[in-house]
This record gives structure tokens, C-alpha cells and sequence, in this order.
DNA sequence: CGAAGGGTTGATCAATTTCAATCGCGGTGG
DNA sequence: CCACCGCGATTGAAATTGATCAACCCTTCG
């Protein structure tokens, strides 16, 4: 099975095959996890970058009121907090949501390997810009967007990352997450998640079951969110 | 008038009398913008980074149907964008939403500046991963507190960042922000943000008016808030 | 002096939450 | 093997929050 952060990487930067072998030597002893287990928790001193290798993590914050927030979906091929180490400790949990095998790789090692691969650094800032560009696009949706186009631009969002990586398969793809989950991603209730579900699935845009997705129409998807993919910045290779 | 960056940067790492030069003549040569002015707009080449030495700036998008969003603001000392020249254009748009004096920094001028001053180096990257912890917080504000709870909170650390480079004056400080921006930032309309804000005063909290804020409890704001400060990660001096 | 842009308030409306109940499924202990 | 349990999914009805619509006021600025 391929490495799906070199996957993620060559799709952000040209990656020569000596790249390649460092980034899959800084990524051969992953671990696995088990659904719902914390990797980290708010307050904990900060640690090694995490690679996500396979399965999904999730970053979230629980309220005083006992709420949760999720901020971030991190699947295969994505990393998390280069440089963390700078901060002291951590300001929120990360979480895996479905069975997930993750490497770490220590800040020292991360740092070697950039400076000795160049095409890596620079793979590694840009997935980090891009990774800010989603959070905008959360924000966007939490403030403006109502329910059903806010669950609507999340699956576009996930689908579109999914294919990437190549987790797709056509209109469909795996999606491991319960409805209380996506409540708690898009600051909504699981009951009003499972109305808009069902509301999307009559409308005949898409339809959510047994932990995968499938697109119906696409356009009216898309339509439905006002999903643009720019902030996704999937045309990188032409750039300097 | 001291640098509001070399300022801000000193309050993360300890920075060098060589490298508060560096920095000084970085920003050396700034431009002052109007209030409502576009620096840059969605779309947009991308270009150099931006470094805010007097006045507020914020990051917005408009929607299809025409509502707004901001997604953070930017004041004195803030930067945008390290790296910002590996992707191709801008997913956002940056205003001054108060008349701004900004520099400009270009992609190669910082990168040598970065590898000749590893502090500043440090710094940059510091305050890149606290900017992504407050783009966090604004998620959970926009996804799971009240609108009391949110106006609560974004004027806690509107004031805590003002105060780390000395724009408070003990309870008060200036906020150049129309009900309208705070609307377009919480994700409110401005009648509603209205109602908050004197419910905030009568409960003997806070009061906003002509442009400045006046904490009145800081204690009741802070509970009403539901604020803790450790995602700003003020103290820093400590770690290796 | 007049116009424009914010700020303020009241009344009504709509979206979403809350509360409550039922259903279904997978796993577990007897 | 089967009854039971717990969690997630689903649906209905009532309650609440915040949005919308509509004035009016005040200050600033040309």
C-alpha cells in the first residue's frame, strides 16, 4: 500500500526518489489507535509532529459546559504542528476518530530532513498554508453558511481531499465518522445533522451510510454549498 | 514610537540588538492604508508578507450571497502570510478596517533574514502556530458558544493581544471596530451584536463605545467568556 | 444644510435546539 | 444460542435563540 504522505507530498511538490526514501524512513514505525483514543491532550507538553499514515484523527476542544468543538479532520497523508515544540503546551486534544496508524517523527529529525531536502520543506510549508486556508474556510462556514450548506461544503471539503490521495472510488468514499461527530465538527445538534442529512439525501445530492459517502449529483452538491475549491489550492505544480 | 513587530517578536523569543536592526530596516519602508482599503483581494497573485506596524487590518471573505466574513484581525506587531509565495493565489481577501501603516517583506528578503537571525526565525514561526490557535478558538467560539459568550470572548483576547504590545491603558483600549465589523467577524448581524453588547454593559461587564472598549469586570467578562488565555501561549521564555 | 453611515429599539419570523420517545444493531454475559 | 445493554439513528413537538423587517436617532462630513 502506498505511503499516503509521500502520496500527499508529490501532489504539493515534485519529490525526488531520494526524498521519497526519507520520508518513508521517517515514517516506518507508525502506531496504531484505537477509535476515540487521545493521541494528545490539552495541557500536555508538547511532542513529535504526527504523520497520519492510515484511518482519521480529529483536533478538539471540550467547553466548560461540557460541549465539544472539532477544528480540524486530519486523514492519511496529513501532518500535524511542524514546530510544535516551540509552544509549550498544547492548546487543544487530537483524537482518533476511526482506527488510525500514525507515525511521529521528533522535531530534530524533521528539521534534518528539511534541510537536507529542500522540495520536503517546502511540501511541508505549503500543506501547512493550505491547512490554514481550511480553517479559514470552517470559520467561513460556521459564521455564514446555514446547516444544510454547511454539511454540504464539509463532504465537498472531505471528498475532494479524499481523492488526493486517492480514497475515492468515483462518487464514493469511506467516511468514519457518526453523525454525533459531524454534529460536533460543524457546531450543531446530532438531530439537526441527521434532518439535514435526510433533507440532502431526498434532494438527491448525496446520501450518507454505514460510514461512507456517496455523491449523487455532484452539481447539486456543489451548488448547494456555494463550494468553491480554490482555498484547497490543489494546482500547485506550476507554480516557482 | 516603538516597533510594534520587533515588540511583538520579543515578547516570543529573546531577540538580539542585531536582530532588532534586522528587523527594523525589514519594515523600514511602510505604506499607510485607509480605513476600508484592500490590500489584497481573493483571487490575487500572491505576493510579499505583510507586517501591520500601526493600525488594524483583517482577513475576510465575501459570500455568494453577499454576506461577509472575517476570519481574523491583525493588529500592530501581526504578520501574514510567512511562505505565503508557494501557493498561487490568494483563497481571501485583507482589509484595513482602521487606517493601517503595513510593510512589506518579500518571500527572499525574509528567508535570509531568517537564516542569518535563527531567533527571528524562531519568532516567525511562534507566532504562525499561535495565529492557527486562535483561528482554533474562533471555530469553537463560532461553533459552540452563545452570542454573549462570543462577543464575551473575542473582546477577551482582543484586549490580552493588545496588552502584549502596550496598546492597553489598564481596563481600557482602543477598538476600532464599527458594530457592523464585529457583526461580519462572530457571525452575527449587526442588530444582534447591538443586543449584546448592552446587555454586556448593563450587566456591569463591559462597555464599547467611539471606538475604544472599557473592561468594567474583568472577572464577569472572563466568566461570561468562558476564557482561557493558554491558546494565546504568553509564556514562552521558558522552553528550550 | 443635507446626506450617509452607524447605532438603537420594537415587533415578528425562521432556524435550530431541546426534550422525549422509539428503533435497530453489534457486542456481551449467561 | 439468546436476552440484554448501550450507542447511534430517527422522528415529533415544544421552546429558544438569533435573524429579519422597519423605524428613528445621532454624528460626521462634504
Amino acid at each position: 500500500m502506498a505511503n499516503r504522505f509521500v502520496q500527499k507530498l508529490s501532489g504539493l511538490v515534485d519529490l525526488t526518489a531520494r526524498d521519497i526514501v526519507a520520508l518513508e524512513a521517517a515514517t516506518a514505525r507508525p502506531r496504531n489507535y484505537a477509535a476515540r483514543k487521545d493521541l494528545i491532550r490539552e495541557g500536555d507538553e508538547t511532542g513529535a509532529m504526527l504523520v497520519v499514515l492510515e484511518g482519521w484523527l480529529c483536533r478538539y476542544k471540550i467547553l466548560p459546559n461540557g460541549t465539544r468543538q472539532i477544528m480540524a479532520f486530519l486523514m492519511p497523508g496529513d501532518a500535524c504542528d511542524l514546530h510544535i515544540k516551540l509552544l509549550a503546551e498544547m492548546d487543544h486534544s487530537i483524537q482518533a476518530v476511526a482506527p488510525a496508524r500514525v507515525a511521529t517523527v521528533s522535531r530534530t529529525e524533521m528539521q534534518t530532513m528539511m534541510q537536507d531536502h529542500p522540495n520536503i520543506a517546502r511540501g511541508m510549508y505549503t500543506a501547512q498554508l493550505v491547512d490554514e486556508g481550511i480553517m479559514r474556510a470552517w470559520i467561513v462556514s460556521m459564521g455564514r453558511r446555514s446547516s444544510v450548506e454547511r454539511v454540504a461544503h464539509l463532504i465537498c471539503e472531505l471528498y475532494l481531499r479524499a481523492r488526493t490521495i486517492g480514497l475515492t472510488d468515483d462518487g464514493d468514499f469511506a467516511l468514519p465518522l457518526s453523525q454525533i461527530v459531524l454534529a460536533d465538527a460543524l457546531g450543531m445538534t446530532p438531530v439537526h445533522i441527521n434532518r439535514v442529512l435526510k433533507e440532502l439525501r431526498l434532494a438527491g445530492a448525496m446520501a450518507l451510510s454505514r460510514g461512507s459517502v456517496t455523491i449523487i449529483d455532484a452539481g447539486k452538491l456543489v451548488a448547494i454549498a456555494g463550494f468553491d475549491e480554490n482555498y484547497l489550492h490543489r494546482r500547485l505544480r506550476q507554480m516557482t
